[in-house]
DNA sequence: ATTATAACGAACACAATGTTCAATAACATA
DNA sequence: TATGTTATTGAACATTGTGTTCGTTATAAT
């Protein structure tokens, strides 16, 4: 890729990300993003069809990264004093969102947060349908996807928003506990 | 109320609803809108300041209504087999969903789904709150809470979204399985 | 050094915003 | 029914944002 697109995507994903935490997606313009990135306007187009289209591609970006190991890899890692695969993968998640360069917290936290969740989910539905069948099932299985994905995303954007004053590691127990406990199967 | 107060007022939220259901909220233009309730532009100025005030009327509007009896009386509801109060209270707010006169289904089920899941969750809270200490803490009580109205409002929409195949019998019983089963304390 | 291509910036037509105001219609009340 | 009140109307207005075009300039790649 051509070191001037290059630049030029990163300024713009730049101004969009502080923009993004100050007020609602909803209520950025075009205009805004191009004067916080110092481009000139048809630059943008060249680069974006929508502000739609930059949001995506933000996202994308972003939870690449974040879920690089887990999605490529089976292997599990031992952040946590669990047993099981699927908890220690949850803290390995959460300490990605800890540590991440780019202001996952801001952008999550803020007022823009409910697209971000919605791509967010479409990640974890990948990490969890692995483990579906070492759930015991009380429901229909879509259901039960549905619900560990969904409340998944609710206690993370819940940490968040209370300034992360849990470890990684507790908030995956925490999460497991309430989620999961007596619906592993013995195997 | 004046009666031509109330007939703009309605004409405003039908078209509003017309339009939700049709494209995302932030794609809605105020003049699409008055086009589509048939009213000058001055006069939703005079009924609402912005967008954001339309839609969060619209919602109180609905909310009010299905939560009435639920927010006003202690008593339970025996739509469910179910034994304990929070199972046949849920059911119930189900039923009002699936029952009510204004398009709900297209509301939520739309890509505006999630202002109306935030407005949603304050609802609920309420609701859960009363229940909170009949359920045993494996988690700190925030987290507690706030796992049960993120589960539910998650249910719901699945439940919209799969064109509500289950009955909400069923519905809130999933849920009460898969979220409180083994958590209710024995009293 | 040459070629390709990215960014620039000015200009454009168009659509939406939010406000104002005088005229008209519908309402409430006595 | 007559009277004062209030809501709606429609047109006008300045302002802002949109998405596109195009000739020019700057920076890459080879």
């Amino acid at each position: 890729m051509d070191r001037r697109q290059q630049k030029t995507r990163d300024a713009i994903f730049k101004a969009f990300s502080n923009l993004i935490e100050q007020k609602r997606y909803g209520n950025i313009t075009v205009q805004e993003i191009i004067d916080e990135a110092n481009i000139g306007r048809s630059t943008f187009y060249a680069h974006f069809e929508t502000k739609d289209d930059l949001l995506k591609a933000l996202c994308t970006d972003i939870f690449n990264h974040v879920f690089a190991d887990e999605l490529m890899s089976e292997k599990t890692h031992d952040f946590s004093g669990g047993n099981n695969g699927l908890e220690a993968k949850l803290t390995h998640i959460l300490h990605h969102l800890k540590d991440s360069e780019t202001n996952i917290v801001g952008i999550l936290s803020s007022e823009s947060g409910e697209l971000f969740m919605r791509y967010f989910k479409d990640y974890l539905i990948v990490i969890f349908s692995k483990y579906l069948n070492e759930i015991k099932m009380n429901a229909p299985a879509d259901f039960v996807l549905n619900h560990l994905v969904g409340s998944f995303a609710e206690t993370v954007k819940w940490w968040i928003d209370n300034k992360m004053i849990y470890t990684p590691e507790d908030t995956a127990k925490y999460y497991i506990e309430v989620s999961c406990a007596n619906r592993i199967t013995d195997k």
